[in-house]
DNA sequence: CTCCTTTTGTAACCTATGTTACAAATTTCA
DNA sequence: TGAAATTTGTAACATAGGTTACAAAAGGAG
């Protein structure tokens, strides 16, 4: 049962005082372990989603994808986060994204009835529960304004600053100028170009993979812009 | 208690058999009955999320805007659908956007922990209630997808196509010209624009707010695009 | 019916971002 | 370490949509 500590981690879990009231509680429902290799599709957008997944080990990524083929990443999952957890009731409960696990995953797989099981078993896994829901509310209502509002240089200022929360001046990337540009649903050369150009300007020192914010004001001048 | 009938009718209380255990259950917690002018602001965007609040009588919108006061119309919303359902629970339980009255509006405003009872004490209210908060998740998301994708032509197909469903093949428009554009996130004079160059195409066949649709397949084409 | 307001059509011009293509730099890994 | 693969920089050009401005048309109120 080595999940059972990944489990405990999870927000949808935190009421849960110990290991053993945990392992009581799934006991009396029904779940199973599944596994996939890196680049396997844990589920197509579209697909009809029947059963909550909680990651345990490894980590997936949830893309939007038009009928070109074009692709707007939304984010990257890691353990003991859950997948679709707002999709799994409601009258449209089909994945809004394509799941790809990026390297070899292992979830556990509970289906709806179960959860509903769960919820009515514990209190505290209900409102967890709920809690959940209403942040994955939350964020996408966060994307959708980020996505709908900003400019180019708005989304960039707004990564720079969100990236260097504590002011050090200096932050390093930890993804590539694609996946990036997937991120702010650009093209590659089109961030590149922006980044260039903040650099000419002097609001940003960019050197390769790290970026210095020399004039921070300008660059909250752009959040919103 | 005029609005029990109206309550009746939401989805929120669908569970509930009948008006007097509809009455019995709100007897047991607090709320309160709130009046807007028209123009009046219910909330502004950032505000915290208190209360839920269930339209009873006219209607309201709900609008994101930026720094700049550009601004996105999300929705409107009429009695009896709650306000920001999905902003009461989660970590970051602010308004998305400015709810503004359209109209005089009425409605009803229950206090989080009378929300928490409600559901406590009525297991039909509370999976009402998540099923309730996963549709605006999955509504957010299909406006992401809707706004992050799609060209001005792939909206107004999708638009088009969604008011014909029936394919009877002509489309009153309900909305201005401008507030189509809202909705759509671009400026007006670019709607029109595109209308008019999709009607000189023969694709459509625009006169005034009647739009009748000539190449169906075409339009189908700039879905996605 | 007529004046006033709102809505729509349209044009000229501007700008941000997309597209394509290729070379330079960097990273990976055999 | 060296070859192959990936990532980045950059340029030329294309295009969708924004901005501004104004006139024509339509809708309402008196």
């Amino acid at each position: 049962m080595i999940y059972i500590s990944a489990l405990m981690q999870s927000p949808l879990f935190s009421g849960i005082e110990s290991e053993e009231e945990l392992k009581n509680l799934l006991g009396t429902v029904h779940y199973q372990v599944k596994k996939y290799d890196e680049g396997e599709v844990i589920a197509f957008s579209g697909d009809e989603c029947k059963s909550l997944q909680v990651l345990i080990e490894g980590s997936v990524r949830g893309e939007m994808m038009d009928l070109n083929g074009k692709v707007l990443k939304i984010e990257d999952i890691v353990p003991p986060r859950p997948l679709a957890i707002a999709f799994l009731f409601g009258n449209n409960n089909r994945y809004p994204v394509t799941v790809t696990a990026n390297e070899p995953t292992v979830n556990l797989l509970f289906p709806k009835q179960s959860v509903i099981d769960l919820m009515q078993k514990n209190a505290s896994f209900l409102t967890s529960f709920m809690n959940a829901v209403s942040n994955r509310a939350q964020f996408i209502s966060g994307k959708l304004k980020f996505l709908s509002f900003q400019s180019l240089r708005g989304k960039i200022a707004h990564f720079l600053l969100e990236l260097d929360r504590h002011e050090k001046g200096v932050v390093t990337l930890t993804k590539t100028q694609e996946e990036l540009a997937e991120l702010f649903g650009v093209a590659r050369p089109s961030l590149s170009r922006a980044l260039r150009e903040l650099h000419n300007e002097g609001t940003i020192k960019a050197e390769g993979k790290s970026i210095q914010i020399i004039k921070r004001v300008v660059l909250k001048e752009y959040l919103g812009k």
